[in-house]
RNA sequence: GUCCCCAUCGUCUAGCCUGGUCCAGGACGACGGCCUUUCACGCCGUUAACAGGGGUUCAAAUCCCCUUGGGGACGCCA
């Protein structure tokens, strides 16, 4: 039997680390066992609901690559839908309408607490046989004894007290429905089999089963899977740093490192800590989440990211550099062509652990002769006389060859120049990086002079050595 | 306050269900070394945990109880 996950945000803001993350679990679940993956947009709250906010959700898991199939159900549009099954409710005596004001209940709650007790609404219009009026909700007539019980897919078994639950309301005054209802409606009627959900979700749970039980539907399988937290293990928010998941790419990350290191938070399989795409889909089970919160670590991300950056193909992460390089600057007189790009990334790809360091090193590359910037240290320090006169007598040697597609030519020139001279490479090795990049760190010396060709090469010693 | 949940290295986790193979394994980080033309990469090594206390048992990280600590939920938000 097919089965069918969903994720069900409300575009109230972007895309945080703690929805990706369900939302991966429940595409991963579904794509496991062949089934489908439905997104729902959950903005029955008009005040704070927005399209940006929808726009951005979509955005952000089209990125991840975690497209939801069909079109995604809004709950905005489907109010009387809701108020059909509300109507239902009423009928066959699971619901009743409720004229309390907010106030009353808010007085309920605190006289609750000061007993201590917990706070709910006390059940006063329960058997009053009210019909609908001004300021009136529709409140859910639930059993007042008895256990509500559930086998939750990551947490096990799980009951909860059927006294412990208030009725809770299914229609506002204003005619809206509620979460409860409105999820219950929809997962029911989108045919969703399996619900994957954070862990702030599970007392909604029962409420929700009840629902189920009094439309006499058949319940789905639930999971709830614990929070992320910062590293002080409070709920991740965001004074901890970024939370939105395109603040990531923007960071310089790759969607198959953040995907990465989202599943490996609160899942595992064995030892194993890189997973592709097909691996995940076809290892995931909810038997291997943990059940308890975990902590963000980015240090983790970015050894994830790295390694990455290290496999991708150059000319996917040459065709991404452009952005990182305006992000950073001004891009007049760049060198920006693709293949260009694309011939510098192989140099990075070790030393990069995001894009945005990536796109700092390529820098050097990008500029000429003319308008590179010199270290000034660098310069003082590496360029003495003696440096000098030996890059001097170097510049035949770069000379002779007609191009420089060689790197190991290069190299192996340069030996011969100082076994000649009875010199170690490290006489040169400074001078010689520092004339051509401007500092004393950077990629191979000789791998650097081919991406940069001959001309470029020459240019930038001599004019290192008028420096 | 009431109810619920959680608890292995600094962090992510394996092991726990089906006690012995665990003086607890892997990974990130940190530290040290090797490699080396710099910086990285890579490789090698070191560091570091069963929250505490009681049981049960020949034997407990694994089962039970209590304590402590952490988290969550209690809305005409979702």
């Amino acid at each position: 039997m097919s089965i069918t996950t969903r994720f069900a945000p409300s575009p109230t803001g972007y895309l945080h680390i703690g929805g990706a993350r369900t939302a991966l679990f429940s595409w991963l679940l579904a794509k496991n066992k062949g089934g489908h993956f439905l997104l729902r947009v959950e903005d029955t709250d008009r005040e704070r609901s927005t399209t940006e906010a929808t726009d951005a959700i979509i955005e952000a898991m089209a990125w991840l690559d975690l497209a939801a199939e069909g079109t995604a159900v809004f709950q905005s549009q489907r109010f009387d839908l809701y108020n059909s099954y509300i109507d239902k409710l009423l009928a066959s005596g699971h619901a009743y309408w409720c004229g309390c004001t907010p106030d009353e209940v808010e007085a309920m709650r605190e006289k609750a607490r000061a007993e201590g007790k917990k706070p709910k609404y006390d059940g006063r219009c329960r058997d009053l046989g009210q019909g609908p009026g001004a300021g009136r909700v529709v409140r859910f007539k639930g059993p007042q004894d008895g256990v509500t019980a559930f086998h939750d897919m990551v947490k096990g078994p799980t009951a909860v007290q059927n006294a412990e639950m208030d009725d809770m309301i299914l229609r506002r005054s204003d005619g809206s429905p509620t979460y409860n209802l409105a999820v219950v409606v929809d997962d029911h009627e989108m045919g969703v089999t399996h619900v994957l959900r954070g862990d702030d979700h599970v007392a909604n749970t029962p409420r929700q089963i009840l629902l189920y039980q009094a439309f006499g539907w058949s319940v789905p399988e639930f999971g709830h899977v614990p929070m992320i937290l910062g590293p002080d293990k409070a709920k991740l928010s965001k004074r901890h740093g970024a939370l939105s998941v395109m603040e990531y790419k923007n960071m310089g990350y790759l969607p198959e490192a953040l995907v990465n290191y989202l599943a490996r938070l609160g899942w595992s399989h064995g030892d194993q800590e890189i997973f592709s795409r097909e691996e995940l889909v076809q290892l995931f089970g909810t038997g291997n989440l943990g059940n308890s919160p975990s902590v963000f670590d980015i240090k983790k991300l970015e050894w994830l990211n790295a390694h990455y950056i290290k496999e991708a193909a150059p000319e996917r992460l040459a065709a991404l550099l452009p952005d990182f390089i305006a992000a950073a600057g001004a891009t007049d007189g760049l060198k920006l062509d693709p293949a260009y790009l694309a011939s510098i990334v192989p140099l990075l790809q070790p030393r990069a652990k995001t894009l945005v360091e990536m796109a700092d090193m390529a820098r050097l590359f990008l500029v000429d002769a003319a308008s590179l910037a010199y270290d000034e240290k660098a310069v003082t320090d590496q360029l003495k006389p003696e440096s000098r006169a030996l890059l001097t007598d170097l510049l035949p040697i770069y000379e002779a060859p007609a191009d420089y597609a060689d790197h190991k030519a290069l190299e192996a020139a340069t030996q011969a120049f100082l076994d000649e001279r009875g010199l170690k490479f490290k006489a040169v090795a400074q001078p010689l990086r520092v004339a051509l990049t401007g500092k004393t760190a950077s990629p191979g010396l000789f791998e650097t002079m081919c991406v940069l060709g001959k001309a470029e090469s020459l240019a930038r010693i001599k004019r290192a050595l008028a420096l």
